[in-house]
DNA sequence: TCCCTCTGGTTCATTATTGTCAACAGTAGT
DNA sequence: ACTACTGTTGACAATAATGAACCAGAGGGA
């Protein structure tokens, strides 16, 4: 992580939706490296275009490099065309905030959203990155992807974001474990207070995990039916966007998927 | 140029539309840059999420970070959304292939393409970097962009794509100087051979060109009156675009705009 | 089977790039 | 005029990048 790219690229994770334009000095701060190491970054990538600075304002926000790449890749591997359907029909489905991550690097990251319609939801900002160790996407994805990077996670440092975080290395493994048995992720207030999380995993053409579908929920309106309503939800968007994008279901997986259906409360097609 | 961080960043350019995907020696090749540079800066940028390695292949394409950044930058900055609809529409005006670019650091990228129904038409590959020079987008958004931007070109090595291609900087300049004043660029096989472009540039919100949209023909088929056609739908799409994502269109070009189109053959409204 | 030639990945001494710190210019507020 | 910011540039010590050589594995031919 010492390599200068590696840092260079660590000042793209500063910018979100909530703070798309970012100065200098600013940047110098949050990234805790010097002006002038900023400054030079920045002018690289900005000759790159992956940013761009405000002739006016001086401030630096995400380059339209960004957009042309993006475009590159959704056109060589359609991704989020065929995400964004299903999100929308979790979310009218199950009426709470739905959201899709993939692998990007040493985390998750969030490339598609369908907030609830309710009034009391849970609000997720575009782009976010989430850690593995706090997320039910994170679980699912860790339980069904692949070996080496369950192992990093577990071995790397597993911060708590909230007081119910698993930091534990042993009970994050187990709680991967139980994923692996019901084919999804669960979590409760383990990324955010108040949050309650479900994601099961889609699948990249090697059948191995890649990312999750996962359906956020204020914590007290989680019940033994809005559960098995979401993991419904939530395992048919992912089998959906798994063969969607040419990925495939691996037979283990599509067994474990039928038994933990036919185990839930209420009915079943 | 000799940065670090450039040349990794230089080598996001590989990979386009036609090669989503590359090897480290295929890229260590074209980029000629050391095998072992290449691996250390592919690395970093797979932490960061901008690119990821296939578990079976081994080869490298664009990552899922890209997508999470360019969310994030739509998010905060509509761009496409707005764009999108504007270039269907003036491909379905003028039956051509139209599409838009933005300034990307020190080239332009392509950010929206709406191919022409015709059977005959110029086919463009999605995010592909466009020169300055050799194009009509690249001398519209010259004409009316920052002083800084066509100061850098003029003195930057133009190298010909094409016989055709504007080599000189005092005739290249002239060529911007006729698009200042007829409010769009125009090129004739200047950046490919038998590809005529017209482009009209779009404004960002302090009233400078930040790109343009462009129409592409076969050259044969330019005619006085598809000339017409096609200018009329560029200013009038680039202008939406401006509004749209809330740019100013500087006064004095709305001037120009209007004489230009009074000095058109054929009617206006 | 052996040989050859690719591939992706790694090592390590040399060298060039980077990080650091200081100074500079411009702007806004007091 | 002063202060406190901003973005930007320069110089030098320290560090990270470089590139040749090397490794192991996958195919391909004969």
């Amino acid at each position: 992580m010492s390599s200068t790219v590696a840092k260079a690229l660590t000042l793209l994770d500063h910018f979100t939706e909530n703070d798309p334009e970012i100065g200098l000095s600013d940047l110098a701060r949050r990234s805790r490296l010097d002006k002038a190491t900023v400054h030079r970054m920045l002018s690289a990538m900005a000759d790159a275009g992956l940013v761009e600075q405000r002739h006016d304002t001086k401030l630096y926000r995400l380059g339209a490099g960004i957009l042309r790449l993006a475009r590159i890749r959704e056109e060589a591997f359609p991704f989020t065309s065929v995400l964004q359907p299903e999100l929308n029909q979790v979310a009218r489905e199950t009426g709470e905030t739905a959201h899709a991550s993939l692998i990007s690097g040493r985390a998750l990251a969030t490339v598609g959203i369908c907030d609830s319609s309710k009034a009391n939801r849970v609000s997720l900002v575009a782009g976010e990155i989430l850690p593995f160790h706090t997320t039910a996407s994170g679980l699912a994805t860790l339980a069904f992807g692949p070996e080496a990077l369950s192992g990093r996670v577990l071995t790397g440092s597993l911060d708590g974001k909230t007081s119910f975080t698993l930091t534990d290395p042993k009970k994050l493994n187990a709680r991967i474990e139980t994923a692996r048995q019901t084919g999804f992720g669960e979590t409760d207030q383990t990324n955010e207070i108040d949050v309650y999380g479900i994601a099961a995993p889609f699948f990249d053409k090697t059948g191995l995990a890649c990312g999750a579908i996962a359906v956020a929920t204020p914590s007290h309106r989680m019940s033994e039916e809005l559960r098995s309503q979401i993991i419904g939800a939530v395992f048919r968007a992912a089998e959906a966007v798994t063969t969607g994008t040419g990925g495939k279901l691996p037979g283990r997986y599509q067994e474990i998927v039928r038994t933990t259906l036919s185990s839930l409360t209420g009915a079943q097609d």
